[in-house]
This record gives structure tokens, C-alpha cells and sequence, in this order.
RNA sequence: GGGCGGGUGGCGGAACUGGCAGACGCACCAGACUUAGGAUCUGGCGCCGCGAGGCGUGAGGGUUCGAGUCCCUCCCCGCCCA
């Protein structure tokens, strides 16, 4: 046997990556007679080396592609790039470098990368969106999209990053009112855009919700609360000689305890309706806020500032006047900008009216317990539902009921109505910037915005385009692609120099791996009928409410547009965690502790790596880089390696000596088939890939303390390698495929362990027949016995009161009572 | 402030529907082999105690024959939102 006595990785890795490829393995759509899988792992964005959050992203994706192709599903495993976006236009800005060369550079640096570790992709299905091939179809849905109205155009106000010198989403708004990639201020500006009407599918997006059974709680929740349904009612406010105050409500049912209104600082009723000798007041304070941070301005902690501005306002279901105030709590972009103010049932509302001596009134009793006492004598706001009291003919009625009532009575009246509030905003997705999508209509003097006909795309980005990051769009400056003509009719048109937010590639990448070369549609809608929904997506929790949110939306419209059977894009999400420094703190120059996989690869090989990102933890959770650590799995894989070339003499044994294996030989055939089991039910449930490579380093520890010496025992040790082999594929395939290939020799010469199918265990061998049965007194551990499996109480506590321990602590005491659980423990409970 | 996760040895983490807490790995200690060891193999390794034994899953209470797991009160950490 020609086995190398050392494992070293570099000298096979690259062999089996070949033998993999040449054979086509992880090509999908091969057996479109078996059952199929699709597993999506988030493409990355190569903004430049693979760092280890891909590295694990992409492990634990492989490792569950690899190991449902040997459950002989047809396994779909594809991978791309998100290669449009400003991190490649910055970077042109700064060293003057074309994006559409650095992202190719990028690319092939990042595909080789991948390579290396081995990972089980379909790379003829391989997409990159800044390819015209790519984003045409972006732009082919746009035009969709245009038609049926979910797409427009409007005057919005946008949010302007400073650094940037674009439009940014409001998701892309972080902290401080600063830009999510760039960390620059954000200015509030107005500016033409487009628009995804995403707000018309809040409702159904809210509802598919309920459906996403196998995803995080977490992100089910983050994204209701991004949707925002708020239900409750309009109602306005009359203000003598000016137009009403318009207030939203979800507490309707509150409102013969409002004591007061209050407008945001920055509602366009406050300079109208203050009262000349309340001007100067509210000017500063208005002054004053607009420098704060919206943030910091309506924080729980932030305290409740507000100056009252003179004019009153008629609550108009009992005709009262109340006064008029503005405060830093209310925010102008929120509901109506104006709220009014319930001090007995809302406690800021509450605190409110302490600071500033107004009226609280009580109008709400809790339904059962001890009754409200007045409202200036509260001491905090009473804000759950119960049943109104002094509220007219509303007086009597539980919130909920008196909800529906008076909003309906609203409208009736005319003062109101019913109203659904969200928070959901539409999707501005115009960008001033060069590396993005064109957007494909002309702006004709005589005929306004006019589309691009279908068979006029794509509208591919010019390659000449000047890159300055300042000014006006990059695309404005290229007269080639300005001046064009109009579809419609034939005279000088522009052409829109907006490109669409890279969101919009990222929202439907998942579909064209399906068919990525089709140009004649994004996809093949057959091809979709067979392989959607993803069946598992595993990406970063980052993307929580932006990517997750939208591209539900676009797989909505894919299905409105007949392309897709369902509605949703995907029926299980992973999230993994971050794979931080050795340090702890997460990966950053600033702290000095990247480490690169590269490096990493290159001295470990790819399978320490790969095991190293599944053995940490589980997927979801933050995990601490440690070289202590990989050299432990190297050690393991080397242990393996070695445990295999000492027992070559193994490999022979034929079969059907198994049958034949005792003693510790039969306890290793067992101890074989239940680490199979263990590590099956490891991948199937939670993806607990730690607990399933645990399992494995069992059966090779054990493997460790036997010496064969008889034709069964090699048998029982051969069936034990193969085990290890092939349960190690899907975790560390390089390793697993030549080590398994010694063992079967010849006999495997043409085989790939990758397409080998996955082993099933003996029920009979998984099944102990002897077990250890613990043996407490008053529930303290004082002994253990062994016991056949089916033992009844009777045998088991004959055996117990056998144990010299058991009985010291049994000896004059009286037997209260026995508890005994077959299989696991029996316990006295003694007295006296 | 709200929502969602978490607190288990020196460290990462195991523990099925309440049933032997600490699997597996790292680190550490000891021994063997060795010219050598940052290699390898074997053994040890929660804490206190010479021992018998006692104590131990953030703190305190409860339910139970039995609680890391269930219930109540509280503390701390992380993420998201405000």
C-alpha cells in the first residue's frame, strides 16, 4: 500500500478538486427523477480577499449541500457574485482604477479562493450582476414592474449621504443619522426618484409571515416589526380660522381623556397657529430641536421638553377645547405628525403632563381589580385596555369594541376614519452613482418618461463613464449615453442616468441560477417549478430587514408575473454568526487581528479550516477564531490519517466475518453504528455539526484503543474506517475521499465518496442490550449497576441493593418509596 | 425603554420529551517513547477535602422522588429597535 504515512493536505486537495469537477458531482439537475434540494448560501460581494464570515457561510452550507447529494437528493448548490455597488466605486474614486476591472480582478481572485476550500458549488451556474447578461434582466423587471404600477416616480425627500454623494435607502441609515457603509452624516434633501411600491404588498408580506415556520423567530419578528401595522384611526382636530390638526391614533377608544395636543416641532401648522406672544418661545425651541438628532430626541430616556404654542383645538366628539402644544416627542415623518395626548392611558403623555401641570383625566377602568383612582392622583399611566367610563355614549364599552365604534363614528361624523398605519416605507431605489443597473426609460421633450422597449435592452452601463464621487451622476457626463432618441417618437431624448440600488440584483439572484444563461427571459419558470422554493438559505442576520424583506417582495411580484408557483422565496433560513478575532472583538484592522483564510488554507489545508468553522459552535452563533483550536483539528485529521495507515491490514477483511465480531470488537460495531446515528440526527435537526464531528472523534478514539488480531475483529475495524471516511465527507470531503478510497482500493477506483450514498445504521447494533442504570438514595447518586435493557423494577432493584455503596445508605432506613425509570435510574426515597 | 437571544470547568462547548451535569475539543499536569520534541502514544483534569464525603449550571425562592431543563422574583451580557 502506497499510503502516505503523513497527512498533508496540500498534496490531495487539489486532486479531489479536480476528480470532482472532471466528473461533473455537484452539477445539479442530474436525477431530475429523485426528489430535490436547493441550498442557497448568500452570494458575497468581492470587495476584495475572502475573509472567514464567507469561509463559514459557505461551510456550513457545503457541508449540508454535500451531505444531502449522498441522502441521494438532486442537489442544487450554486454560487455568484453581487459585483455592482459603491464599495467598487469608491474604491475607482480613490485610486482611479475602472470598477468593472477591479470587480473582474476581484472575482477571479475570490472564485479561486473558493476553490480551495473545496466547496461543493455548481459552477456553471455561476452569476455575476454586473454582467449585461445579468442586470438586463433587472431592468426587464422594471419595466414589468413599470407597467402594473409598482414601480413610479416621485419627489421625494431622500436621504443624502455626504460621503457618498447619493441617495441612500432609509434602512441605510444608521446611528447618529449617519451612512450605513461610510459611517458620513446624512442630509435630508429632495430629489427626483423611482420607487418599488413595497408598501402595497405590506399586508401580504406581514401575513406570509406566519408561514416561515423554520425561520429564526428573531427575523420573523424583526421583519413585523419593520412592516409596522399599526391599526387605529384618524381624527381631526378643528382649530378656529385654520385648517384641522390631523392626529393618529391607535387609542381611539382614549379619547374623551385627551387633555391636550401636541404637533412635531417641525409640522407646518406651528407657524400659523401660535399665538403672536407665544413666537418667540416656540421659535427657539423649534430652532433648538431641529439641531437634535431624531434619535436622541425621542429616546425612552431622552426627558419630555415642550412649549405650548397659545392656540386651542376642538376634540370632536365632546366639543371640547384643549390646548395646543409642541414637543420633542413627536416626529413630523411619523403618522401625522401629530398626536394627541392622553395623560391618564399613555405614560409618556403622563410624564408630559406632570412636567407641565395638565389636566389627567381617567377614562378607562381596568375590566376586573381594583378601580383608578382620579387622574391627578395616579402615579403612573394606566395604558392596557379595560372599559371606558365618562366617555358619552362610548361609556360602558370595552376598548376594543369602543375602538371600532368611535373610529366608525369618525367617519360617519366626517372628522375621521379607520385607518392602517405602517411603518414599512416605499423602496426608493434610484442611485446617483455609475456601478449600478442603468435604468432603462428616456426623457422625450414631447413625450415625457417613455420606457425603453423590451427588445431595446439591455441598457448597458458605458465603459467610458468618468468616476469623480462628486457632483452630478457619473452617467450625466457621458453625452454617448445621455443623448439618445426617443422610443416613441424617433426625436432627441436623455436617457435617465439613475442606476437602481443593488438591492434590487440581490432580490432575485436565487432564480436566475436556474436557468443563468437563458437570454431570452430572467428564467426558466419550468426550471423554477422544479427547483423552488430554496429549501435552506443561510446567510448573516445583518440582512435581517433589508435583502430578506425585499427580495419576499420581488419573489411576490415574480409570482403576480407568473413566474414562480409560490410566494415565498424560501422555505428554511440559517443565520450564522460572526467569526471574530482571536481576540474576541470582531475582525478589524483597527484591532490588528484579521485573520485570512488563505494563509490559514494554505498551511492546515482546506478541511482544518472547514472543521474548524463547524466543531466551534453551532451556525448561529458568534464564534472566536483560535489557532489553538485548528491545530487541535488538525490534530484530529492527522489522528485520522494515522489510525487508517496502522490499520491497512484492515482493509481486506472481508465482510462477512463481521458477523462474527465479539467483545470489544462487537462493542466497536456498535459503537460504529451509533455514531453513524449520532452524527445523521447532528446535520438533520439544528445543524449541529459540533456535536456530529464530536461524535466522530469518539469513534476514532475508540478506534485508538483496540488491537485487532483475529479475521472478525479486522472486519469489525474495517467497517469502523469506512464509517470515519464517509461520515467525515461532508465536513472534511478531501481528507474523507482519499482516505476512503485506500480502504476500498481498486474496488473504488471509478467511485467518488462525494456521490457515495450516505450510511444507514442496524437499528439491532444502535440498540444497547445492556445499559447503565443510575442508583440514587433520596435523589443522591450513590452507585451505578448494569442491567438488560427490558430489566423491570424488580431485577434492577435486586441488583441496587446489591451495591455495597447503595446499601450503606439504605441500612436502617425504611424504603418510602421506589421511583424507577426504565433504562435510566431508580432511586430510594428512605425515611428515618 | 421595548423585542429577541444568552449566562454551564481555566477556555470553546455537550446534555433526547424533568432522570448519572461537564460529551468532544483546547489549555494544563503526569508518564512512556526519544539524541531531541512545540511530534506521537497513555493516563489525569469542576470546586473543597488526606479520606469518607460535601458543594456545584448568574442570584434568591418554589414545584418534584429528582431541576441546567418547569414556575416566580431579581442581576448581568449580547443583538435588533426606539
Amino acid at each position: 500500500m502506497a499510503m502516505n504515512e503523513r497527512y498533508e493536505p496540500q498534496s490531495i486537495e487539489q486532486r479531489w478538486q479536480s476528480r470532482w469537477e472532471g466528473a461533473g458531482a455537484f452539477r445539479a439537475g442530474r436525477r431530475p427523477e429523485v426528489e430535490k434540494r436547493y441550498v442557497l448560501e448568500m452570494f458575497p460581494y468581492p470587495s476584495g480577499a475572502m475573509h472567514m464570515g464567507h469561509a463559514r457561510v459557505y461551510t456550513i452550507g457545503d457541508a449540508l449541500a454535500r451531505y444531502l447529494r449522498m441522502r441521494g437528493y438532486d442537489v442544487l448548490h450554486p454560487i455568484g457574485f453581487d459585483a455592482l455597488g459603491l464599495p467598487a466605486e469608491n474604491a475607482a474614486i480613490k485610486d482611479g482604477r475602472h470598477p468593472a476591472e477591479r470587480t473582474r480582478e476581484n472575482i477571479v481572485a475570490f472564485r479561486a479562493e473558493m476553490k480551495t476550500l473545496g466547496y461543493a458549488f455548481d459552477w456553471e451556474r455561476e452569476v455575476v450582476t454586473a454582467d449585461p447578461s445579468y442586470y438586463r434582466w433587472n431592468q426587464w423587471f422594471f419595466l414589468k414592474m413599470l407597467e402594473r404600477g409598482i414601480v413610479y416616480r416621485r419627489e421625494g425627500k431622500a436621504n443624502w449621504c455626504t460621503g457618498c454623494a447619493t441617495v441612500i435607502a432609509n434602512e441605510q441609515v444608521v446611528e447618529d443619522n449617519r451612512c450605513e457603509r461610510c459611517g458620513s452624516p446624512v442630509v435630508e434633501k429632495v430629489i427626483p426618484e423611482w420607487a418599488f411600491r413595497i408598501t402595497a404588498f405590506a399586508q401580504d408580506l406581514l401575513d406570509g409571515l406566519d408561514g416561515l415556520t423554520e425561520w429564526p423567530e428573531r427575523i420573523v419578528t424583526m421583519q413585523r416589526n419593520w412592516i409596522g401595522k399599526s391599526v387605529g384611526a384618524e381624527v381631526d382636530f378643528a382649530v378656529p380660522g385654520q385648517e384641522p390638526i390631523k392626529v393618529f391614533t391607535t387609542r381611539v377608544d382614549t379619547i374623551h381623556g385627551c387633555t391636550y395636543v401636541v404637533l412635531a416641532p417641525e409640522h407646518p401648522l406651528v407657524e400659523r397657529l401660535t399665538r403672536p406672544e407665544r413666537q418667540a418661545e416656540v421659535r427657539a425651541f423649534v430652532e433648538r430641536m431641529r439641531k437634535t438628532d431624531a434619535a436622541e430626541r425621542t429616546g425612552e430616556a431622552a426627558p419630555k421638553e415642550g412649549v405650548f404654542t397659545g392656540a386651542r383645538a376642538v376634540n370632536p366628539y365632546t366639543g371640547e377645547e384643549v390646548p395646543v402644544w409642541i414637543a420633542n416627542f413627536v416626529l413630523a415623518e411619523y403618522g401625522t405628525g401629530a398626536v394627541m395626548s392622553v395623560p391618564a392611558h399613555d405614560q409618556r403623555d403622563f410624564e408630559f403632563a406632570r412636567k407641565y401641570g395638565l389636566p389627567i383625566r381617567v377614562v378607562i377602568q381596568p375590566a376586573k381589580g381594583e378601580r383608578l383612582p382620579r387622574g391627578d392622583a395616579l402615579t403612573e399611566a394606566y395604558t392596557a385596555d379595560g372599559v371606558l367610563e365618562a366617555s358619552g355614549d362610548a361609556t360602558g364599552l370595552d376598548s376594543a369594541a369602543a375602538r371600532e365604534k368611535l373610529a366608525a363614528e369618525a367617519k360617519a361624523r366626517g372628522f375621521g376614519q379607520p385607518t392602517v398605519r405602517w411603518h414599512l416605507r416605499d423602496w426608493g431605489f434610484s442611485r446617483q452613482r455609475y456601478w449600478g443597473t442603468p435604468i432603462p426609460v428616456v426623457y422625450c421633450p414631447d413625450h415625457g418618461v417613455v420606457p425603453v422597449p423590451e427588445d431595446q435592452l439591455p441598457v448597458t452601463l458605458p465603459a467610458e463613464a468618468l468616476i469623480t464621487g462628486t457632483g452630478e451622476p457619473p452617467l450625466a457626463k457621458v453625452p454617448s449615453f445621455v443623448n439618445t432618441t426617443c422610443p416613441r417618437c424617433g426625436g432627441p431624448a436623455r436617457r435617465e442616468v439613475d442606476t437602481m440600488d443593488t438591492f434590487v440584483d440581490s432580490s432575485w439572484y436565487y432564480a436566475r441560477y436556474l436557468s443563468p444563461k437563458d437570454d431570452t427571459r430572467p428564467f426558466d419558470p419550468a426550471e423554477a417549478k422544479r427547483w423552488l422554493p430554496v429549501d435552506v438559505y443561510v446567510g448573516g442576520p445583518e440582512h435581517a430587514v433589508m435583502h430578506l424583506l425585499y427580495f419576499r417582495f420581488w419573489h411576490r411580484v415574480m409570482h403576480r408575473l407568473g413566474l414562480v408557483q409560490e410566494d415565498e422565496p424560501v422555505k428554511r433560513l440559517v443565520t450564522q454568526g460572526i467569526v471574530n478575532g482571536p481576540d474576541g472583538r470582531k475582525m478589524s484592522k483597527r484591532w490588528g487581528n484579521v485573520v485570512a483564510p488563505g494563509p490559514i488554507v494554505a498551511r492546515f489545508g482546506a478541511d482544518t479550516v472547514r472543521l474548524f468553522m463547524l466543531f466551534a459552535a453551532p451556525p448561529e452563533k458568534d464564534i472566536d477564531w483560535s489557532d489553538e483550536q485548528v491545530d487541535g483539528l488538525f490534530r484530529f485529521l492527522s489522528r485520522v490519517w494515522r489510525i487508517f495507515h496502522a490499520r491497512q491490514e484492515c482493509f481486506r477483511a472481508p465482510e462477512a466475518a463481521l458477523a462474527q465480531a465479539q467483545g470489544d470488537f462487537l462493542e466497536l460495531r456498535r459503537k460504529t453504528h451509533r455514531t453513524i446515528k449520532r452524527v445523521t440526527d447532528g446535520i438533520q435537526g439544528d445543524l449541529k455539526f459540533n456535536t456530529s464531528i464530536a461524535a466522530l472523534m469518539e469513534l476514532v478514539n475508540a478506534l485508538y484503543a483496540l488491537e485487532p488480531a483475529s479475521e472478525p475483529d479486522r472486519a469489525a475495524v474495517r467497517e469502523a474506517l469506512i464509517a470515519v471516511a464517509t461520515l467525515l465527507a461532508p465536513f472534511a470531503p478531501h481528507a474523507a475521499e482519499e482516505l476512503w478510497h485506500e480502504v476500498l482500493g481498486p474496488a473504488a477506483r471509478d467511485a467518488l465518496l462525494a456521490e457515495h450514498p450516505w450510511p444507514a445504521f442496524d437499528p439491532a447494533l444502535v440498540a444497547a442490550d445492556v445499559v447503565t442504570i443510575a442508583v440514587q438514595v433520596n435523589g443522591k447518586l450513590r452507585g451505578e449497576v448494569q442491567a438488560p435493557v427490558a430489566a423491570g423494577e424488580a431485577e434492577v432493584r435486586a441488583l441496587a441493593e446489591g451495591e455495597e455503596r447503595v446499601r450503606a445508605h439504605l441500612d436502617g432506613k425504611s424504603v418510602r418509596k421506589v421511583v424507577f425509570v426504565p433504562k435510566r435510574l431508580i432511586n430510594f426515597v428512605v425515611g428515618g
